[in-house]
DNA sequence: TACTTATTTTAGAACAATTCTAAAAGGAGG
DNA sequence: CCTCCTTTTAGAATTGTTCTAAAATAAGTA
């Protein structure tokens, strides 16, 4: 664990939970200005890979990086592109169908208004 | 409808059902020798916005396109890449949790391994 | 602490998938 | 068979991400 590789931890930590890897970017560059977005990703690679943090996929544009692991679903609001939680449970079950296929893993990400959208 | 839209359906409609852009220009081509691959993308997006066709979107790799609108999921297998399709019914009661946002699509796709590649 | 070795970081090029641009070609309606 | 609007083409541009090789840093060992 390198001191660049802890702030990103934290930058992320310290977030509302989800970022992209720009603007980690942007974040860590303030602290180190010799930051580059090669190392973001590395980073961004090797604390998901410890199971430390989540890389959720999202339709045309860059990923997402979630500060926590743990399982639990995601909606994007399609009015200002932020990414919420939202908790539905273990959805393996209800993923398989007729029995008939290993349910590995899943992508899933809903399509939403979030309540401040909802407003204006 | 041109002629080069009809044809690129038709690769779709003629084949097990889900294509990336690359496959169809190749296959395009071999009937148009000047198609150039934006055509396809055109194309796809003209033929998708019409509600003929669908895109499907996978984590690190091209989109695929499913030859029918008709609304089911998809599994993708980790071990040839193929997608297959899934039959789970109407997942927006699933997917509305504790009913406080509202469910306006999603993208879901099951990592799974295909009845092909579980035999070897 | 000093040395060795493995890992990380950097800078920049490379890459893949997709989109954009402007000009040429094609198709539909009158 | 004109006119106008849409599509196609060729190629450059863009976005997000990965790769490469060299320099820097970290970790383990003596």
């Amino acid at each position: 664990m390198t001191q660049k590789r802890a702030a990103i931890l934290a930058i992320l930590r310290e977030s509302e939970g989800h970022l992209q890897p720009d603007e980690i970017y942007r974040r860590a560059k303030a602290r180190y200005p010799g930051m580059v977005l090669a190392t973001v990703y590395n980073n961004l690679h090797a604390l998901a890979d410890a199971g430390l943090i989540r890389q959720i996929h999202t339709a045309g544009g860059a990923d997402f990086y979630d500060k926590t692991p743990e399982p639990h679903e995601h909606a994007l609001c399609t009015a200002c592109g932020k990414l919420l939680d939202i908790e539905l449970g273990d959805l393996t079950a209800v993923f398989t169908a007729q029995g008939d296929l290993p349910v590995h893993s899943w992508d899933l990400i809903v399509h939403t208004t979030c309540p401040t959208c909802q407003q204006n």
